[in-house]
DNA sequence: ATAATTTATTGACAATTGTCAAGTAGAATT
DNA sequence: AATTCTACTTGACAATTGTCAATAAATTAT
């Protein structure tokens, strides 16, 4: 599983020095829901924070679709193993809904940091954010019960049961979806 | 569970420039076997790379210990929630062997991110690098049977099987110390 | 709206892993 | 070296979760 740029778009939204700098190398796109905007195989070139809808990060384990990541509103969203390394992707990201997103470029964004120390900073900062996510998230994984991983999505991003296919939220949680809807019918 | 500076101090110590600037932050410390090199409930303020020795982070989970990290020769290793984040830390940080570390405060490395964006630029990759070493230890977690994420482990951190005792090994794995045994015995 | 397809729920059963207990082996202390 | 303590192994059993199958519900397409 993997987890992104987990939460906050809003660490950059939040700085009108920053955003200011990141409007210029940010683009709207628009996708429908079940397009494919990154596939396995190819490198990711973009990062996305989503303006409207929700995406998912999955792969293929031994035919099995994996739901690693979610974003929505405000958050962010990319192929992160090839986005930072370069390198072909195992990912896949797809649109859950109908998605309206800001787009940003790895080159336009590794520029940008190599045009101040600032833009630096933020990068590590925002990286650093994402860490401590992450970090988080593993905890979550390693001596959480399904029930208790169940409870704890539910808190954290409760939209989700209502936006997106049960199934998906059960790979997520490294369930089935069986298990998933006893552990919701109590 | 949590990881941290996983992997590559050696990022760092490649590289002749920054080894140098970091020469002047870093003192040798020493701490005998089973020391507590940090308290839970403390903020920490210092990072370690490992020159000797071997050392784990773990946490109590309702009266359990739990590792979530270990770190060997050319490893770091920190209370990584309270260092980047500047509060109270969860983890305690105990040496399993007679430990010879590098020690680097965060103010220190804060102040040598800041006076070039040489050296921002370096901590915004180490931390990529992270992350993605933490990604992937997430995909393990998420979708490997416990068999399957203890012959992971064998094979990335062999020396572990030596040097640490099992019911630490077994934690890390979220699995019991009986599973683990179980498995060893093929 | 209706049909077709996909997704979600439920039951029966199997597999995996955990818990508890006992015994053995190993390490640390005296 | 003997004692003590801790860690490891093994067995019996229980709990959790997965698998497979059938059905119901929901979504999508016609």
């Amino acid at each position: 599983m993997n987890t992104f740029f987990e939460q906050n778009a809003s660490l950059l939204l939040d700085n009108p020095e920053l955003a200011e700098a990141f409007q210029n190398i940010m683009s709207v796109k628009r996708f429908p829901k079940h397009f494919i905007i990154h596939e396995s195989g190819k490198v990711c070139d973009d990062m996305y924070i989503i303006i409207s809808g929700i995406a998912r990060v999955f792969y293929f384990k031994e035919d099995k679709d994996i739901t690693c990541h979610f974003a929505a509103e405000q958050e962010s969203i990319t192929a992160i193993d090839s986005f930072i390394q370069r390198k072909k992707s195992k990912y896949f990201i797809e649109a859950l809904e109908d998605l309206e997103v800001l787009k940003i470029s790895q080159s336009d964004l590794e520029n940008l940091f190599a045009s101040s120390p600032k833009f630096e900073h933020f990068g590590r900062l925002f990286l650093q954010q994402i860490y401590i996510d992450l970090v988080e998230r593993l905890d979550d994984l390693q001596l959480k019960t399904a029930t208790e991983r169940y409870e704890t999505l539910l808190e954290k991003k409760p939209y989700l049961f209502q936006r997106v296919a049960a199934k998906h939220i059960a790979t997520y949680l490294n369930i089935t979806p069986e298990t998933l809807s006893r552990i919701r019918g109590k």
